[in-house]
DNA sequence: TATGAATGAGTGTTCATTCAT
DNA sequence: TATGAATGAACACTCATTCAT
């Protein structure tokens, strides 16, 4: 119980800290913003690694949460991805140092987050409402490096969480050309240009 | 005549490591990979910072001489972003490390750069190319993402860099949704290769 | 409390090493002289010049309370140069090497040592008892060259700080040149301990 | 013949760096210092070492001639000193440098220097000129000190050669203690107090 | 002869990790 | 349980020295 509370008070110090300092960051650096010494911080995470591979799972899950949260399967798939966008965007820059850090989530995290997701840019192109001309592994990445650029410069502060998502979704779903048709949702996020 | 050929080689191998290892690059591993000496490095880089500064300049030039070379002044905007973004990719694959090293391009370097690039959105905005509901630089902000996760997939060998290319710029373009039109562009760059 | 143990401990045997090796003596020699990790000398002394300052406030620190002993204000001036200069001899014996290193000694340090040696050569010269021709501060410097070319001395050992001091002290109060008057003190210095 | 120039340029350069910047001075700054090129140097002195003791070498033969001129044997020794300490002092502050660096003159060459000043000394013992009370080798570093000290002092420019001269031998003589006698030498150098 | 290029050994310093209390 | 102390391995950097031209 009370272990749990330090560790995650360790976890939490360690997010805010790393996404400061990137990968320089030092556990002492990590230890003192959590108040406690370099060496009680080993007493939970046994190395660097250790520490590293917990905050990733702190963070897959919370991903997982959002994703389960959206009920994605219940609706259209562009509702779905509205949905589940913001949530990605806000999770992520709270953990954003772990883009840059060694650790790659272990592969079960990774599916966790990555199947679904799968799952529903196939159904997107299946029933007709994404381009069928790309395979749904690709729109996916596409997706991703999208998400991950929005959460670096949200995090950066630039920009709120909230407008980054809106025009990061907007683009994906609608493209960066012009149509005649309005684009509702885009300038609900933005200003009226 | 011999200088600038150890130099250019350093680079290019230095370019290489720290695509794979990231910041955790040691100089020994660039000097080990370059078949020198470390003491042989700092002949020609005094210090690390001066050699990433280095790398960012050839960077930096290979990718002003891009924009140069594709004339984006005298195309349609769609047409000048197609020119452009096969030869960022391509020569941003040589220096994706670059994006998470510290020194950042020298301003003058970095506005060569980001300069046309904005006036380029700029252009499209108020020609009714580009959707005008997002501020020019939110747009390239989002491009700039998009590019930039593209140089990370096509320089982990997942996909060539052509047809990752192309799907970015289908997807940037027209966006993920499907439309009655025909995605012309996106087809050809798939599959008529 | 074992901290400051092994602090004293590495500032002794630093202060050893350096009068062996002057300044070419490297931490790994002082750390290795201690008996710890030249990694456990940067807990107490942060740096190199950390290391030396603090040695030197060590010894400005003794000089002073040898000054302070002598109470150099309430005797004759050759009485009191007399009860000085072997405290000085002595001292400056542990901490040769001082005199070769960079970092001089705090402002605040070399006064509180220059500033009553100045005025006991003043007071001198001003109540007869010492030459008139020369300035104080010539004085003082000749006296200073003379300590610290028996502290070299004796700290290689050619000699004991006793019959060292009493001969540099002889020579410079009542020069090298023979007198009709029995040389009393120098006399005294040597043979009567 | 022109590689005596080369090499004596390269030694007077070597005495005028090192001067300044004390064992830390590296090969770069003398060769930098005296036009050449490292590798040039090293032509000439086949490792630090071996211009370190040419340099030596050659002060001492400056001192062994300073010393012959004077014809020490043929003059009272109060004179000799007087005659001979000047010379030391003008040529010591071109080699100060020396003082702090490793290698020592080699056997011979510090046996020139001393041989002659210690049987000066006994003379002095001798004869009655010098006091009685002190071993001539005492004597001798006592001098030697002062000296040494005096070269310092004038090498950094604080005082003239000629001054500094004057006040240290003037106090190597007759002490720093008042007398009844006018003191002739050290007021000649100095202003009347 | 004179030099630019290359190198190995060493320096100060940092940091993740272990140990004793 | 929590911590201060200690350490070894690594890093960026310097310098005296050697080699090829």
């Amino acid at each position: 119980m009370l272990q749990d509370r330090t560790a995650t008070a360790i976890l939490e110090e360690a997010a805010r800290v790393l996404a400061e300092h990137r990968e320089s960051a030092s556990l002492s650096d990590i230890a003192q913003g959590a108040g406690v010494a370099r060496s009680t911080l080993y007493r939970y995470f046994p190395s660097r690694e250790a520490l590293l591979e917990a905050l990733a799972e702190r963070a897959m899950g919370e991903l997982r949460a959002r994703i389960e949260q959206a009920q994605i399967d219940t609706v259209p798939v562009p509702e779905a991805l509205a949905r589940v966008t913001r949530g990605f965007i806000a999770t992520g820059a709270k953990y954003v140092a772990l883009a840059y850090l060694s650790p790659k989530p272990s592969g079960s995290d990774e599916l966790a987050i990555n199947a679904p997701m799968t799952r529903l840019f196939e159904r997107g192109i299946e029933d007709g409402s994404l381009r069928g001309d790309l395979p749904a592994t690709t729109l996916l990445a596409i997706y991703g490096d999208l998400v991950q650029g929005a959460i670096s410069r949200a995090a950066q502060g630039d920009d709120g969480v909230e407008p980054t998502s809106a025009a990061v979704l907007a683009v994906f779903l609608e493209g960066a050309v012009a149509t005649n048709e309005p684009q509702v949702r885009a300038a609900r996020g933005r200003n009226r240009g």
